[in-house]
DNA sequence: GATCTATGTTTGGTATAACAAACATTTTAT
DNA sequence: ATAAAATGTTTGTTATACCAAACATAGATC
């Protein structure tokens, strides 16, 4: 595997993801599209094209339509996947609004390595799962940043409530 | 605000978190440390500096020594509390090991806006004092991902402590 | 089937960011 | 005080990634 297999720019993994999309909702991916959507003239995704056709990851012949390869497809959907997951917690547990959560995630597929990801998965799940957690815990998590002082008066009462559905789940 | 001044690149933003980390620890901060710490050559370093000081960022006059302008202080701050909060996320909550936490947190500090990592701050923060979670809650992650399938066993026991110990804090 | 329009490509130029190696300056040691 | 070593700068080249505008091709319309 060359260097340029194995290490792709930011910008190329965002060329890749958006030709994934455009292939799911087109069949294939055409230059205006591609160019719409990373907010750039026609002629810069040419160049970007040759570049990952090089790399082996889509099929490119000039003046014809554009399809991922197994390879190109296989990191696309990696990286759309890192987005899924970060939007997810970003907006779903940060409470994030979800035009922020989706910047913010744009940015944060290209930093974040398989193995954080991956955790960052199952720590959702445990959120979810766990009997001391789930959704009204981050519910809860609204009370708590919006306002300036915490109020632990209703802690006890939130306890009894989590210890009760736990019990009524469990039968 | 002239376009030059809002809009820094991630590499720019590296050069001023190390100067400022360089500072910290030699009062200044030398053309020789901050290459050796930014994986790249002198030559290399006096170009970003110019950029630097264009943007009123570090006071550089050439072979002399460079410290950060206010400006510039303030910006490498709030990267660097970018890099901190993110390293504790990954590595205190996520359970990541320290150097993946850290290589991480080198990327995503630039991709997340104050807003985002503030909320973070703030979930964290939840963890810690909101009863029904805490360190161990987190510790008990551990078990979560590491086994295959998670056993609900031992819930009601970790529920009961859990509660005890609320009651026990709370007097 | 020729023409017009939309789409795709090429070319030349800009900006960032790096390297290598020559060159300049400063500091250290003799 | 001078020579040597360390440190900092400049220059020319490379690679990425963009724009603007000229150019080429393909598809739609008449």
């Amino acid at each position: 595997m060359t260097k340029s297999d194995s290490s792709l720019s930011e910008n190329l993994e965002d060329y890749l993801e958006i030709i994934l999309s455009l292939e799911k909702t087109n069949k294939v991916a055409r230059v205006k599209d591609i160019a719409e959507k990373m907010g750039v003239l026609r002629g810069s995704v040419t160049g970007a094209l040759k570049s990952l056709a090089d790399k082996g990851l889509i099929n490119y012949e000039p003046y014809s339509y554009i399809t991922l390869t197994r390879k190109g497809s296989l990191i696309a959907r990696e990286i759309t996947r890192k987005h899924a997951v970060l939007k997810d917690f970003l907006h779903n547990v940060l409470l994030l609004d979800p035009e922020r959560a989706e910047q913010n995630a744009c940015r944060m597929e290209h930093a974040m390595d398989k193995a954080a990801i991956d955790r960052l998965v199952q720590f959702i799940e445990y959120i979810h799962n766990c009997p001391r957690t789930g959704d009204d815990w981050i519910q809860a998590f609204v009370n708590y940043y919006s306002k300036k002082e915490y109020s632990m008066i209703k802690c006890t009462q939130c306890l009894d409530d989590c210890v009760a559905r736990y019990q009524k789940n469990k039968r």
